[in-house]
RNA sequence: UGUCGGUUAGCUCAACUGGCAGAGCACCAGACUCAGAAUCUGGCUGUUGCGGGUUCGAUUCCCGUACCGACCA
């Protein structure tokens, strides 16, 4: 009896083959003498493949026959028995049941080796191939071929043909289960490499596993005792790439790797490691209590603070980082050290910011260093066109170009080839290959949906960011831009980018145009001509009229609306439209711009601090209450409201902002401009919008 | 292939429930200056991807379509 694990036993007819792993332990009592030379050959070789050679990455599938036969428990015949490395004997029971038809591996392999496909299960009417099974394709008899690994009605499945594929798993189940050859079960696996890693570099598993008198694992294991934690990598140790699929830690000293148990068990240790910085998923718990030792937290200060109310992490983290955390946390969670089982109740994936867009031209022909008046020439242009030679003044390009970059050519040059017509670096028209240049902004324009060179239209130009790299030399420096316009500038710029998820290209003059926004907040508060820092004669203690305060206001909710969404760059927006509406007034109340340095503080800390300071506050503003708006100042009293004749603007008024349907319409038909449109026209429709807009719809 | 999101000024992004398309940067002009930088003032740039529908009215709702991105591996 061979045991195998589906999830597919619908697809039970159609097995015309089994496939042990290599190292199944059937397989030597399975192979018949004639096939042994051929069985123990492939069983070395599959040895020293890893597991993920043998599946992901595996392109032909090979076995051998083992000579033997196994009766489908289903059909009653008579299958053969192969052995293949694409079956690994630590999933599943290392034991598969091959339904070629239905499974693109079992396919493949019936095909290497001509083993018979029977079809058991139809696919729906409208049914289109995968891709993966469109690949696997092939022709027999004329007719093409393909696997169908999806769900469908059963056929060639006796007295079970006709039936959906879910109907069909649970009365074959059912079936096999009664007569005791088989039972329904539900399999979890946690894939190993997912947390262990064939590396030094890595914290050990405090894992022993116990060695019989041979020194061959007995498949038991033990724990290091408490006492023994952490275990440490063996120091001293040169590890050299010994060329087996084993880790590394297989060569480490012996006084390391084995130990005697009390009781006289021989042990050795596991010697894969735990992934990454796996190990240190779990610090965050720390920041609760760090200084505690007697517990790695307090369990009063860990139900204070967690869980985690935001996570805000690039892809690198939600995959690696995250993924430990939460596992660390889950144990944590079910041996009771901690109160939830997520640690973390909100993931933000920040966006990668990009390098400054680049402009890239094509140019065809042979890349040559030459200038660009040369390289017209060489190109064998025309006369009519050469006449361009004389015309055009030269390219500011080519002049500079020097032997770092290509040469640009000339923009009429006809070795410019449209980026139009380039895919991968070559010409799609000719296959030529074509070279890219970095054209300078100056150089070029946008018309329509694409960048084209400004004295030659008919050229298209890339404009793309990439990835910041070494390589590409388009890197930027978080200290440099510090120390050229400060730390506020750099939170600020970043903040205000775009929307926090998106990808996004640096841009330098963007850093410039945040900068210059905190000298416009600094001259708001700051007397810049005093030789100390002394508030602008124009802030004084006096009322705020009722249009400043309803500025204020305004942006108090909207700033706090849009730090809750995350939406930084917004709410920088709404500060940058604070500082134009106010900054010229002239008082500018006190109680005003007060708490607007709190609005700004989370996003420029370090002037905001200095501001508040200026206004004369001994302690830090990081103590005072986030400013809190009143909905009740936001209403406008006089608004204007625009007046449309069907549906076309064609005034504005002026009313309270309180007025009522019927004052607006008098109001909108007493206004010249809109008294003209409605002359001796008759007014079929009105629609008013109190506080919104006035619409005529006319007829004739 | 699927699911979700997106497409608005040269760039990056806004626009609450359908109701005047607008900020910053960039650009242009002017003021200030011996000159430049900085600053200030003013200004330009729009087929809201495309096609249709609903509506008095569509960036917004619906249908279709193109392209881009994210996820799934």
């Amino acid at each position: 009896m061979l045991r195998i694990y589906t999830t597919r036993p619908d697809t039970l007819f159609g097995a015309t083959f089994m496939v042990l792993a290599p190292e199944h332990p059937f397989v030597d009592r399975l192979t018949a003498s004639d096939h042994r030379a051929a069985v123990e050959d492939y069983r070395r070789q599959a040895a020293a493949k890893s597991d993920l050679d043998r599946t992901d990455l595996a392109k032909d599938k090979t076995g051998v026959f083992t000579g033997s036969f196994a009766i489908n428990p289903a059909s009653g015949e008579r299958i053969p028995v192969w052995i293949a490395d694409y079956v690994l004997i630590s999933y599943g029971t290392g034991a598969i049941m091959a339904v070629p038809a239905h499974d693109l591996r079992d396919w493949e392999f019936a095909a290497e080796y001509d083993i018979p496909i029977v079809r058991v299960v139809k696919p729906p009417a409208d049914y289109q191939p995968t891709r993966e099974e469109e690949a696997l394709a092939h022709e027999k008899r004329g007719v093409k071929e393909f696997p169908f690994a999806g769900e469908g009605t059963a056929i060639n499945s006796g007295d079970y043909s006709g039936l959906a594929t879910a109907e069909f798993k649970q009365q074959v189940s059912a079936d096999l289960a009664k007569r005791g050859t088989g039972r329904a079960s539900v399999n979890y696996r946690l894939r190993d490499w997912l947390f262990s890693r064939q590396h030094f570099w890595g914290e050990p598993f405090p894992i022993w596993h116990e060695l019989d008198a041979d020194g061959t694992p007995t498949g038991l294991m033990r724990m290091n005792s408490p006492g023994d934690l952490p275990v440490r990598l063996p120091e001293d140790f040169a590890f050299k790439p010994h060329g087996r699929p084993e880790p590394p830690l297989e060569e480490a000293p012996d006084d390391w790797l084995y130990a005697t148990a009390e009781d006289g068990t021989r042990l050795k240790r596991e010697t894969n490691t735990m992934p990454q910085w796996a190990g240190s998923c779990w610090y965050f718990l720390r920041f609760c209590d760090p200084r505690n030792d007697a517990a790695f937290v307090d369990p009063q200060k860990e139900r204070y603070w967690l869980p985690v109310d935001l996570y805000v992490g690039g892809a690198e983290h939600a995959v690696l980082h995250l993924l430990y955390s939460r596992f660390w946390h889950k144990v944590l969670y079910d041996r009771g050290h901690v109160s939830t089982a997520e640690p973390f109740r909100r993931l933000v994936n920040q966006g990668m910011i990009l390098g400054e867009a680049e402009l890239t031209g094509y140019v065809g022909g042979q890349p040559s260093p030459v200038s660009s008046q040369q390289s017209a020439a060489a190109s064998g242009s025309p006369p009519s066109q050469g006449a361009t030679a004389s015309g055009s003044p030269p390219s500011k390009g080519g002049a500079g170009g020097g032997a770092i970059a290509p040469a640009i050519p000339d923009p009429n040059s006809d070795l410019w080839v449209s980026a139009r017509y380039v895919k991968d670096d070559a010409d799609t028209r000719t296959g030529e290959p074509v070279t890219a240049v970095r054209i300078p902004a100056e150089l070029v324009v946008k018309q329509g949906d694409q960048f084209v060179l400004a004295e030659n239209p008919a050229v298209a130009v890339e404009s793309r960011a990439f990835k910041m790299s070494k390589s590409r030399g388009n890197v930027v420096n978080p200290d440099h831009v510090v120390s050229e316009y400060g730390a506020d500038s750099l939170r600020l710029y970043e903040m205000f980018m775009g929307p926090l998820e998106q990808m996004k290209p640096w841009s330098m003059s963007g850093v410039e145009g945040v900068y210059r926004f905190l000298g416009r907040v600094w001259r708001m508060f700051i007397d810049d001509r005093a030789e100390d820092i002394v508030l602008h004669a124009a802030v004084q203690d006096v009322e705020p009229a009722p249009e400043q305060l309803r500025v204020l206001h305004k942006t108090i909710k909207a700033v706090t609306e849009d730090i809750e969404k995350l939406s930084f760059n917004t709410a920088i927006s709404r500060m940058m439209e604070f500082t134009n509406e106010l900054g010229g007034h002239d008082p500018r109340p006190r109680s005003v711009l007060e708490p607007f340095v709190l609005l700004l503080s989370p996003f420029a800390p370090h002037i905001a601090e200095e501001l508040w300071r200026a206004l004369g506050h001994a302690d830090s503003l990081a103590y005072e209450p986030w400013p809190a708006y009143d909905e009740a100042l936001l209403a406008e009293s006089e608004v204007e409201i625009p007046v449309q004749v069907n549906g076309k603007l064609r005034g504005k008024i002026k009313a309270p902002a309180d007025a009522d349907a019927q004052a607006l319409e008098a109001l909108a038909a007493a206004d010249p401009a809109i008294a003209r449109q409605l002359e001796g026209k008759s007014i079929v429709k009105r629609v008013v919008v109190p506080g919104r807009l006035v619409n005529f719809v006319v007829k004739g």
